[in-house]
DNA sequence: TATCCAAGGTAAGTT
DNA sequence: AACTTACCTTGGATA
């Protein structure tokens, strides 16, 4: 087993593990405790959390726990998966610069000080593509419970320390599948849109991560291609695995927000408020400050 | 215990 | 292009 040690002073703006994997931004990480993930919304946390990957230098997918303690970030994982866990969580992002960046105001300065510590993701696009076709009209803590049903049902098997995981689906497991079959998983309407997808991807007719290197616009219009992925799941696609921190996914809380904080930047289309609110929300990292916001408002603040 | 409702939307059909 | 409507499932609220 390879592991190590990250000291949270050594990063720009601390960190959270806890408010970081559970804020709906990734649905890719489990508590090793086998609790269900979202049963407290509490943050701060010191449980493990696992996931998954595929590294080059293993045939088999490769387990990373982690687990934040006494002001560090302990690691465990089959290769050594350090640049990886700084990559995956934005360890590297200066968070204090990015929060002095928000624009000031009362609401974003309330969500950034109740969960300061809590940084982006970047998701592998593939699970991140799959995990947000199934965010459509469902709960956080429901959309994470498919992606353990899509891992249970359809992906590999592989032990670490004794234990039992399974890998996210690839995509060609996701294509091989059937409708029927993920509808048994709970997935619903959702369950074509996975496999068709997922057989986009297999066949190579198109990957989520080749939009990156495209501007930010045509990097949202590239992934509607996708069946099942509209702007929004597009935007949290670009936003929570491809980098674009700009992006504001336009979810029924930011909706809602923006009627009650920002009503001038209701523009009628999507691509329209999209602008309006991203300016007003700090411009480069306005999708820093937009998950921010909505986890402080989905867990109660005002 | 039964019924209702909404959940981080999208696709397909109309105007 | 803008506007409607149907869509699976289920945990939690309401009666």
């Amino acid at each position: 087993m390879e592991q190590g040690v990250i000291d949270i002073d050594s990063l720009a703006g601390g960190f959270d593990l806890q408010a970081t994997v559970e804020s709906g931004q990734s649905y890719l990480w489990n508590r090793a405790d086998g609790t269900t993930y979202e049963t407290d919304a509490a943050h701060g946390g010191d449980a493990w959390y696992w996931t998954t990957f595929r590294p080059d230098e293993r045939a088999d997918p490769a387990v990373l726990r982690v687990r934040q303690v006494d002001g560090q970030i302990r690691w465990e994982s089959h290769v050594d998966a350090a640049e990886r866990l700084r990559h995956w969580l934005r360890l590297d992002d200066n968070l204090d610069a990015i929060v002095a960046s928000a624009p000031e105001d009362r609401l974003l300065r309330d969500a950034y000080d109740t969960y300061r510590g809590m940084r982006l993701v970047r998701d592998p696009p593939f699970g991140a593509l799959i995990s947000f076709i199934c965010s459509a009209q469902m709960r956080v803590s429901r959309i994470h419970g498919m992606q353990v049903a899509l891992r249970r049902a359809h992906g590999e098997a592989v032990d670490f320390d004794g234990e039992t995981y399974h890998a996210y689906p690839t995509p060609e497991a996701l294509a091989a599948t059937t409708e029927s079959a993920l509808r048994d998983l709970g997935l619903g309407y959702r369950a074509p849109y996975v496999q068709r997808s997922a057989e986009m991807v297999a066949t190579g007719e198109a990957h989520p991560g080749d939009a990156r290197g495209l501007s930010y616009e045509e990097a949202r219009e590239f992934l509607t291609q996708f069946v099942g992925v509209g702007q929004k799941v597009a935007d949290c696609v670009l936003l929570f695995s491809l980098g674009y921190l700009e992006a504001v996914p336009l979810d029924t809380w930011i909706r809602t927000t923006i009627e009650e904080y920002y009503p001038d930047c209701e523009k009628g289309s999507y691509a329209d408020t999209s602008r309006a609110i991203r300016e007003t929300l700090g411009g480069e990292y306005a999708g820093y400050t937009q998950t921010y916001v909505f986890h402080y408002l989905r867990n109660g603040g005002e």
